[in-house]
DNA sequence: CGGTAAGCGAGACGGTACGTCATGTCTTAAC
DNA sequence: GTTAAGACATGACGTACCGTCTCGCTTACCG
């Protein structure tokens, strides 16, 4: 990740780096991302403006590396990496849905992660570092889950995994970005229950 | 739409305000809403800065109210405002979606409305506005179709039509807004289905 | 003074030129002359700004009018016109140099002329018609009051009325505009002494 | 003179400080004073506003500055600082005063001191510093010299020499400022002769 | 005495400059 | 030889006034 540059990393000061990211994910929150400034992540982190230009190619990938950084600290304190597999994949996708929408109420993790998203939209570039390095890994976990659930019997099995995950994980993330609606813990497992079954016509 | 402010109306210059929404429009297609200036607006539209800040708050609502501008006009040629009827929703769904793909694909639409949906997740304001008057329409006359489906027995009565709505309108909108995968019309026909049988196991 | 313009004059609102030269004024002693702006006359006034372009060409003219305006004013309650005639040159000088610096130490007559003095000193336009309406006429009662006293020997005969005057009146109005020492009654009275004495070796 | 602020002024740019002396000297001479603008200095010295801002509080005190600079500059060549002194004062006075005269007449230097005498006079800050750092020192000069004829008995002793110099000054001052009059050796050697003798009746 | 044209208060307009802020590059001194 | 500090050229910000214009209204005059 640090790698950014072919400069000689090695000198690199690893005080600073800490520094400036947690100065970015505060200042974030804070100000906003629009109103968030180099000079001010510099000045809050007690670095020189260089410091950072030297390191990081504009403020978008900064903040990036901060939340990775973050997001990476608190994998290696919770659970980490793999969706929960108990075999109930109805049960499996109502925790991880809830998980995933007490983390956008939850302001540290949406002021800096709404902040990338909104920034990933408008320019390509960044976007497609954010969905390589944030969404695309955790889009693959449920497609994994899901391609099991399927070999077990309790997902269809003619079904793109990746069409599958998308119909459950988009309208949730819809809602978070747009702010179409409530967030909680119903509409999660509303939501499995009508991915699963569909709108279609009940058959009987 | 046009009485932002309460300042009286009637004096403004109805040839600024085209020159601005063109100029607007056309800018952000060529710059990029990061790189659209406020300046280069009065500039490009042979105007006053304070012509624009005298009637809109920021560069946002100026680009805001030249879309809706845009979409009005362009809605009055068209078809307009409901969606077809034809008594087969999952025809009438295709027609609409391929529709919708086709605007997303088409850059003039594009530009500014990614703009304007970035903006609007970055800045909860701005995203009541666009959610409001650009996004919550178009998702009532999707409820209304769904609603009379329901009642000719082409959707399941006892499912609430706005999830229905969400069910299949944000899997295309988030494959738009974060770029995750192709967007075309064979996607629009397998997400239809999709949304109509479920993913859960086939029931014989 | 009023005819400015080839405008027809007779429709004009007495009321509104009485607001504007009473504002000029004013604001002019409270925000200084470069503060002092045309649409905050007009605001103060109750007036539009078009009927200041109308009269007049630029805000100092607005302020030489009104300052002579008010001049006249004073000049009709007072004495008026003409410097007094004692018979006694040096008494009267005192009386008229001594009353000139309780003008100059008066803050409400002082505020406009300074800014007038500056600006006919920047703008060589203005200052023609400010010495030309203000400066030359008063001059001129002096120089009629010196070419009396010579006539009466107090004065030496063989000088040029003209820079007998500037000799007297200079150096106190060179005192007020540089602020280069205190302006009081010694100091005219000294001055005066010093004019008619000179400054060369005492001849017995 | 240059240590205007407290900020470290090691790191100021030399070049930067003479385009912007050279810019505002040139262009004070070929627009005015009223319409030299901070904006128009930076742009023809190459430099950005914020350098002006950075260093001077005002366009008056950049004025101010570069008038001093140059003024140094043009005394490190000539004389300099003394008065001359012959042993004859009305000689000496002469000398001087048609100096003086050729200056006030030079469009060079009396574009951008006529500027500083002006804003001088209606702002009193910037007067207080004109008249301690241009105008000051020239009297002392004159005060020394007329205190050194005095003690050779060529001017009157019992005569405060500071009312001695405004004297003679001041009516040569007057007639640049305010435009009243020629402004030539003549008139120089009038009004030596006269503050002189005197203005009173010849005694034999 | 009723129509009409001027002056009027109001304020929008295209501009220019203001003084501030942040950008990304650069130089310097210190560690 | 990277760092903190910060000056620099650049350029946009949002504001204040400029001088011009247009809008309805009021008011005097003139036919």
């Amino acid at each position: 990740m640090a790698e950014r540059t072919d400069s000689d990393t090695t000198r690199r000061s690893e005080r600073s780096r800490r520094a400036i990211y947690d100065s970015a994910l505060e200042l974030v929150g804070e100000t906003g991302y629009g109103k968030l400034t180099i000079e001010a992540i510099a000045a809050h982190a007690g670095v020189g403006k260089q410091t950072i230009y030297r390191w990081w190619p504009s403020k978008a990938d900064v903040l990036l590396e901060a939340f990775l950084d973050a997001a990476g600290r608190a994998a290696d304190e919770g659970g980490g990496a793999a969706l929960p597999d108990t075999g109930d994949i109805v049960a499996d996708l109502r925790t991880v849905l809830r998980a995933t929408v007490d983390e956008f109420n939850d302001p540290v993790f949406e002021a800096p992660y709404r902040a990338l998203a909104a920034e990933g939209i408008a320019n390509a570039g960044l976007g497609a570092e954010v969905t390589a390095k944030i969404l695309e890994p955790r889009l693959r976990l449920f497609e994994q889950r899901l391609s099991a659930a399927a070999e077990a019997g309790q997902i269809a099995s003619d079904v793109d995994p990746r069409m599958a995950v998308e119909l459950i994980v988009a309208p949730l993330a819809q809602r978070w970005l747009r702010r179409t609606g409530p967030l909680d813990h119903i509409y999660a497992d509303t939501l499995i229950d009508l991915a699963l079954r569909g709108i279609g016509p009940r058959r009987v």
